[in-house]
DNA sequence: TATAGATTTTAGTCAACATAAAATTTACAA
DNA sequence: TTGTAAATTTTATGTTGACTAAAATCTATA
């Protein structure tokens, strides 16, 4: 009575629903990358799905819910990735940390801009990004200015926390550009890459400097 | 008949009208301030008012027309007050202008926080803050960049736009802070200062480089 | 094929935004 | 002072989106 067997049917039911469930979150991120999260609504992601509301009220809770899916989803998928990076040179590794974060984008641009959307508007609605990437993000950018002073590329005359946090933010609004559409990911990859020379520059050994400058006019070529 | 008298009655009463809609703009600025444009509703903004839903739509029309009279108002205020700096000493230039941000947002702290909070968000409305902010300050920007590059404190090996480009979403970014309350306007002042210094030391001369960081240092401490 | 369990839909509530038309207030002239 | 016209507010109503409960449908399998 009790002695479930495999059960192949069953399994098969639910991995189609799961299928059905990854094929609104996949809509829904679609949709906020146009729309915005605000213009967004359940009933146009409904409608994209080919269900009715209360399918997607089921299937994906609340519109907050919706939200917190897609949030959740990115974070998972860019932490899974975005591993660690290789310190002993500080400019190899923001590079490379550069081109880590436009592959995972490129990989899926719908739910990247989606969820730095809904990340965009974090206190309008009542859930918040988790802090772990922020965390992790401003400790990679801790990691590269510390190693570069220990380096000597850096001469530490300006406080660490400053500069890292001008990377990071420096990222964040470039991040913005892009989400909103306004340039691509190559140019998403230049802007990032000259603002972060340019923070890392004020701080930069003679040497550092000179390389630093070589950079930024390779970019702005 | 026709003979239009100064009609004191008349005027006393447009002027009446005129301050329970100014009454009206300042409670939808505080709400805003407060909660954000997402949660903010006509409904708690006439129950602030003290008057009936449909009398806010008729003295300040739909709410995205609240958000545009509140973004028309700061947009004025600040242009009118917001005069050109001498850009003999682009430093000091840069530290009077930012007085002068502090303490026009310190005038009206609601205003500046509800516009700034709504114009974050601007796609995300129907409705957009007009260029003409954002012209005068990258240009503000660029004639400090310029003036500092033509008096030797920048070497020039950077990009002026880049630089510019920099000191200006250097500076919104720290608003940001402020506008969420997570800062105070005094700190607004210290992040925005040594942001821009940092930025600016990346270009600069050696005497230059010295001065900038003896001002982080002190705006450190 | 009947049934249990999962899934979707129908039907309906609630809240915010918005508008039209009625009611009220106000200024002023007869 | 009182009637009238204009301005202003409110009452009443409609629309849309978010969300839910319960009925209907579908699916796997005993």
């Amino acid at each position: 009575m009790n002695t479930k067997q495999p059960q192949r049917g069953v399994e098969k039911r639910s991995e189609n629903t799961h299928l059905r469930r990854q094929k609104m979150i996949r809509d829904a991120c679609e949709l906020i990358a146009e729309l915005g999260p605000i213009q967004f609504t359940l009933s146009s992601l409904a409608a994209k799905s080919e269900v009715t509301l209360p399918t997607i009220n089921n299937q994906l809770g609340k519109k907050a819910d919706v939200f917190q899916v897609i949030v959740d989803c990115m974070i998972q998928k860019t932490q899974s990735t975005l591993f660690d990076f290789d310190l002993s040179s500080p400019l190899l590794a923001l590079e490379q940390l550069t081109e880590s974060l436009i592959s995972l984008y490129r990989g899926d641009e719908a739910l990247y801009k989606a969820a730095f959307f809904i990340g965009e508007t974090e206190d309008l609605f009542e859930h918040e990004i988790p802090d772990v990437l922020y965390e992790k993000s401003i400790n990679t950018a801790i990691g590269i200015v510390k190693s570069a002073r220990e380096n000597g590329e850096l001469l530490g005359n300006i406080d660490q926390a400053l500069l890292a946090h001008m990377l990071f933010e420096n990222q964040r609004f470039v991040r913005r550009d892009w989400m909103r559409g306004y340039i691509s990911l190559e140019v998403y990859k230049h802007k990032l890459l000259s603002a972060a020379y340019v923070t890392l520059a004020a701080d930069a050994s003679k040497e550092m400097h000179t390389i630093l400058l070589n950079k930024i006019d390779e970019l702005t070529l």
